[in-house]
DNA sequence: TGAGTAGCTAACAAAAATGTGAGTAACGAT
DNA sequence: ATCGTTACTCACATTTTTGTTAGCTACTCA
């Protein structure tokens, strides 16, 4: 309580991690609130914006929005605009995006064999 | 701001997803920070606390702790002691906590592939 | 002119995750 | 009697994540 801390321990911990293993910054990445379920449904061809937002009761626009930036800036999904009226945006899966999902798939069977045993 | 939440959106919001697909209680779980390491690190034998600390540098006492104290709550690691002196105390994976550090490695193959570019 | 649609964004507030610092127990060695 | 060891626990502070509210744009239809 003495002296304050230039950069956050917490930081610093996580540059840790993730300088260790690339793993730490995959599971960064998906384990985002509503970002595994979002795949999930652009995999199941849910592509704009307001189907998403329909799926998932819930979350607000402001929040879909910015799970979507930070799934684009890793390379998980595309966007295409349509100039249409009104406008068209379409969201997918990049190939790599693609693998992703199959890795969640499997730790959701992981999940229905051991965890499935309420919350 | 007129009105106070009876429970807190975030909290519906989980519930919702992990009542949706039992996959984000799992990348909950995971996702907890040093968890995976800490798994990892078990699989390699590292099963005692001390010998865990001292590969987690920047790590407390009381982090390190709680986290394994979270692993062993979901079945996914074990905690045996040993009356000696002074106390051994050691860590090791369930046959769950065994599949799931594969599905992690996965992940980090994904990694490996895609993510690898600078933080 | 006013309402509706699709898809956003910024400033801020609430809540949860993560970390701190000090303390505990039980025993052996000095 | 005090120190060192291993393995913790408690109350609280800090930082990050998540959500709220109120906007905006650009165009169409009535």
């Amino acid at each position: 309580m003495s002296e304050r801390k230039l950069a956050s321990t917490n930081i610093i911990n996580e540059v840790f991690l993730e300088e260790r293993c690339v793993l730490n910054k995959v599971l960064k990445l998906v384990s985002q609130r509503w970002a595994s379920e979002i795949l999930l449904l652009i995999e199941k061809d849910y592509t704009r914006f307001t189907q998403l937002k329909a799926q998932l009761e819930g979350i607000s626009d402001m929040v879909l929005s910015r799970s979507l930036t930070e799934l684009i800036a890793a390379e998980i999904l595309t966007k295409t605009m349509y100039s249409e009226i009104p406008v068209r945006v379409e969201y997918r899966l990049t190939d790599s995006g693609r693998e992703l999902v199959q890795l969640l798939h499997n730790f959701c069977q992981w999940g229905k064999r051991y965890v499935e045993t309420g919350r």
